[in-house]
DNA sequence: CGATAATGCTATCGCCGATAGCAATTCGGA
DNA sequence: TCCGAATTGCTATCGGCGATAGCATTATCG
């Protein structure tokens, strides 16, 4: 079958985004976490007291769009009021233990990804990925 | 603020696709047409004749999913009965008039989205993509 | 011929992201 | 110092894309 749409980086772009995001699922499910409230939990990790609102400029993620993540993320993270509107974010116990499983979990997947990319264009997919958001 | 996602390729891999499919998205909508859509149009123009589901094998959407899609491409795209249950698809003249649009912004787009790389990793990145998904 | 596979479809769900709007609070410049 | 502007956290709702389960019909093949 002809198939034109490979030759566009774009598209591939998108094929390979989901691919490794549907892989990603899988393998976080048995941690009951998605790939983003893992993002959340790394960045709040390492920036204990950050806002909500600082977490969601960093991730791209809305500031509408925290709540019902954080909301899930109870008992994992907790909230402690800075000034009379902002409440900074801390991993608890329980955050920290979840969020070591769910570390081991992405940096092999990650490493596997990154395995799985020819030796020869290995070093420049990150640089050109970085080069289209950043 | 100390974040250490970017070093993730899975991570890079989601903001740029995010990135990239927001932008896409945007101007495409003079044409009326989603990314799927076009995808599909130019699969059907570049085989005409084939199947919903055979357009869903290549592009990697459900059968489920192509019903809605095809309902939307109205009159963009024929259908011809090719046995009692399969169908072959083939662009109207008012789908090859939008997909000629549609195109050229892809077209221009995906363009621009390479150039945005820098030379170095340029060549690099589809074939570091392919691996990802093919 | 009969089991199996394929096709097109309905219905429903999940994830991620976006917008609009609101009340409360803080910030910053005249 | 005061007041308008910006920020924060939130509700509610929507859109795009993808997934699953199940169904009736039709083809295919041993």
């Amino acid at each position: 079958m002809r198939d034109p749409l490979p030759k566009f980086p774009g598209y591939a772009l998108r094929r390979a985004a989901n691919a490794t995001a549907a892989e990603l699922s899988a393998r976080l499910a048995p941690t009951g976490l998605r790939q983003s409230d893992v993002s959340v939990l790394l960045l709040v990790e390492a920036n204990p007291g950050v806002t909500a609102s600082a977490i969601g400029r960093q991730l791209g993620i809305e500031r509408a769009n925290m709540v019902p993540l954080l909301k899930r993320l109870d008992g994992l993270i907790a909230r402690a009021p800075i000034d009379g509107k902002s409440q900074g974010l801390a991993l608890t116990d329980a955050g920290a233990a979840r969020l070591a499983e769910a570390r081991k979990v992405v940096e092999t997947f990650e490493a596997e990804v990154l395995a799985r990319v020819p030796p020869e264009h290995r070093d420049h997919l990150l640089p050109a990925l970085e080069a289209l958001w950043r």
